[in-house]
DNA sequence: TGCAAATGGTTTCATATGAAACTATAACGT
DNA sequence: ACGTTATAGTTTCATATGAAACCATTTGCA
């Protein structure tokens, strides 16, 4: 047989990961290339993080949530939501008072700065949403979406998931 | 019309994020949950986090690389790497000596000891991607390879990224 | 009632991360 | 040869992150 460099270990005996074939590698550069890219739209235009974004973005669809429902809904733990939530409202984004009849939750909501920021971020993260999804070919899109549900659903996403 | 709660706010005029439904926000979540359910597995076996093993495993594939080969590789920038490699070098894992042509390059390889890590988290790794993909028929993982392919090619992946 | 356990949220602490500055060596142009 | 620019890699610094401890309030129940 041809001789090959290489230390005659990186060979079959120890069958190396390949991994720009590994699923949860590309999957991982593929998420990271994406919110990033997404974020950086926002990101200093508006002083604004990612997670920041999301917590806005749920207390957009759904007034008057506590900060444990927020944090169930985007999946992040209650540390992050706490400090977004901190953030926002110190921004004048999202206002936050006490619930009446339980005073440990709070009871938070977009201000008007917080809807006029949304309402200019959120058309801008769905141009980029379809700009990468003008990349596959209506199939494709069909296709992701459908393997992308059946992925999340059960034990991954947010679902069921209790507390965090 | 019927009246529902919500300061009319939350309704079409602001036209929110369905978050649940947005790409990027499906793929950061998915990506997270494989990507931490991988390395639960070998993350307090070994103590090695996501970076290193990651180095280790194309150092695997490719011996003698330079730090910043790796790198590229790996999609991790530099700083990333060479603290990962500081501590792979100090557990025994990887052999980093100076390029004999160019004193700035280091050339790296796993030790015996890295390579009998490997040959365990290997293994391990790559049960917990067929695991995963066992959720899918075999015509949903023909297209999510397809189109994986299709959205890392160009702008994104590592390929022709020149440094970071 | 009154007190143990649970829950909503925040703070603390230890670790992770990236940008920019820095050190050392090499490459290039004159 | 010699200074300028580029490159490999490390360190510093500021920020991000999560687990665990914590405080306040509420719930469950004896």
């Amino acid at each position: 047989m041809p001789a090959k460099r290489k230390s005659a270990s990186a060979t079959a005996e120890h069958a190396p990961l390949q991994l720009e074939h590994f699923l949860p590698y590309r999957l991982s550069i593929l998420s990271n290339t994406v919110s990033q890219a997404i974020a950086d739209d926002y990101q200093r235009r508006y002083d604004i993080s990612v997670t920041e974004w999301r917590v806005m973005a749920v207390l957009a669809r759904f007034e008057g949530l506590s900060a444990r429902e927020v944090a169930e809904r985007t999946a992040m733990d209650k540390v992050a939501v706490s400090r977004a939530l901190a953030r926002l409202v110190g921004a004048g984004r999202v206002s936050r008072v006490t619930h009446d009849d339980d005073k440990r939750r709070s009871v938070l909501g977009l201000t008007e700065a917080g809807w006029r920021m949304h309402d200019e971020v959120a058309p801008m993260a769905r141009a980029r949403e379809r700009e990468l999804l003008a990349r596959l070919d209506a199939e494709e899109r069909a296709w992701l979406t459908r393997i992308l549900d059946k992925l999340l659903s059960d034990g991954n996403g947010n679902p069921e998931a209790a507390n965090r």
